[in-house]
DNA sequence: AGGTTTGCCTAAACCGGTTCAGAAGACTCG
DNA sequence: CGAGTCTTCTGAACCGGTTTAGGCAAACCT
């Protein structure tokens, strides 16, 4: 079956030059004349010569893969489509390059830690990137202190050495406001994602600042872990007391879409009773019904763009941060005029 | 910053023995006295050793890494929890093995054959898991052409010799359909998955099946690619037909939950007017309205046999087949009387 | 002319492990 | 006591590339 691989030896035997020549030449270097490198190339084609990456491992102690460590219960991340699609845009710029992703899920952010520092121990990866950003991010010192190339998908809040690629949630929330007030909203509640996390953060942050701007006094704000249960919760408290919002933004989709099945079970209607607006524009906000406003990212560009980036990083030794475009209000049917303001 | 790294050149030199001694000692193989071994193994542990992943990978001619290869539109995935889940619990088993999991997201079905070749030819990889088994699925003479190890996700329909993981959907869809039947309806429809795939097939073939055994007429099955999309669209075909459906059976939760959406929009009343269920159980199903009933499955079940299960196989040469218990139906609010039979 | 530079190439070391042939010493056995 | 066997250990080859030091000849000075 599998043919005794042919090595640059081998290459070299036939081509009757040394096995130094040969490399140079396949990495076309200099100090190889044109007459031997096409000579060179000819033969190693013909003997269906590949490199052994194992070997150019060794020897260049660079591994030509990169890593990605995911820390979340892995019930918050199924209902969570943005690492999938995060994950095919960066094998885009990937593939082309011969470049592989090592996957890990790991349960806690102790396990992540250890994580990371077996991926560099073991020389596995090149480089990794940083998702689901923390306040004051131990990740960003740990690897610093291993000394690996890596990119954040989101802006730190504390000095790092690495690039990021960022969004401005702002603008989002901000619009999403906006728009819920111009269409007579006044009392709207904010169900945040886990304030560990930055963008959830953030989110919060920006909501807080677009009521203000909107001249309203400050908003009910309940902080979930990003999860559809929580997300239930919320919604559920939200609306089973006392005078209950008019508008609730959610800070991502999935607990949105949840948002949705509380109103309909407590006999509310949405948006008539009830405005509901999430946030990053699944698969799913299209066919819930009604279908859900919501504000539009873009996961498989992030993950275009910290490739892209990683890979200039670890090739240059520098790389400048990206600013995604922010991403811009949808707007279906889940949110509309109140009916009792 | 990184010290430099301390090698068995180190150890030996250290210990005052040979470089070939101090590798039997770390890897207990016999021929090294119980005092050395202690010794060697003692001085290793002082000065900080660690493996070279790399050197080991030469030298051996194994990479310790599993590889998933992921054929699929971005979108379709981006809605489905499968693969979290079950790289969740793939990982459970491959991270106390030191190994890691090389993932590759692929747009189409030529590349991801390619993606198998360099996979393996750059070594990679010591093994692959299998999934969305396909009819007459190329991947399976392919790997055994490669000598890769594989493991099946799904019982081929083809002469296969890799061990697989298989769980047998017919009881889930047979339990649906009984419970529906069971309820009072007679018109029940199937929205089917892509009959390219192995288990969309199965679920439909169950389907039919299960339908015959009710002594009901074959209902309408419309066939999809299993995406949110594809989902409304059917649901949407089977309601606004002259005389639709009591009830449909969705072959996965995202389709399901679009089926809810479309039912909502056309003003039907689920369950009254429509039945709806899903298969998969995923996390959304106890959070939308009403509550989707459906057939639980355990991804990340799959996932741990399936990497215990290539674990034997690579150590081993060969691994029994495991079949996982079958899903159960789970009631919920989305299934019920039929007020018009 | 002699010395330096340049272009092309080779030999060998190196990356950091594993593995194998065989040496040296201790032990067994007839 | 000498041959044979075990155990323990060494030295060197090996995995398949990259990289460096240096050799040799032709071209380039002045």
């Amino acid at each position: 079956m599998s043919e005794p691989k042919v090595t640059i030896a081998d290459v070299a035997r036939e081509a009757g030059v040394s096995k130094g020549l040969v490399s140079f030449a396949l990495n076309d270097r200099p100090g190889v004349s044109a007459e031997s490198r096409v000579r060179i190339l000819e033969i190693a084609e013909r003997l269906g010569w590949t490199p052994s990456l194992r070997a150019r491992s060794l020897s260049t102690r660079r591994s030509f893969a990169l890593g990605l460590v995911i820390a979340r219960d892995p019930e918050v991340l199924g209902s969570d489509p943005f690492f999938p699609s995060f994950i095919a845009g960066v094998e885009t710029v990937l593939a082309p390059q011969g470049l592989a992703l090592v996957l890990s899920v790991v349960p806690d952010e102790k396990t992540e830690m250890r994580t990371y520092r077996s991926l560099v121990s073991d020389g596995r990866v090149d480089g990794v990137f940083l998702s689901d950003l923390r306040h004051n991010d131990p990740r960003i010192p740990l690897l610093q202190e291993l000394g690996l190339p890596a990119v954040t998908l989101g802006r730190p809040d504390t000095e790092s050495p690495f690039p990021c690629i960022s969004v401005d949630d702002t603008p989002g929330v901000a619009e999403t406001v906006r728009y819920l007030v111009s269409l007579g909203h006044r009392r709207i509640a904010h169900v945040a994602g886990s304030p560990a996390l930055l963008h959830g953060s953030r989110r919060r942050a920006a909501f807080d600042t677009a009521l203000r701007e909107a001249g309203l006094p400050a908003g009910q704000s309940i902080e979930t872990d990003f999860s559809v249960a929580a997300g239930a919760d919320a919604a559920r408290r939200l609306l089973t007391q006392d005078s209950p919002p008019t508008a609730i933004v959610f800070a991502n989709d999935p607990m949105a879409i949840a948002g949705l099945g509380v109103a309909h079970e407590l006999g509310l209607r949405v948006p008539d009773d009830v405005s509901i607006t999430g946030f990053d524009d699944i698969d799913f906000t299209r066919y819930v019904y009604p279908a859900l406003t919501t504000v539009r990212t873009a996961p498989s560009d992030w993950g275009r763009a910290a490739g892209r980036t990683l890979l200039d990083l670890m090739a240059l030794g520098t790389a400048p941060d990206v600013d995604l475009p922010a991403g811009r209000l949808v707007i279906r049917g889940s949110a509309g005029t109140p009916l009792r303001p």
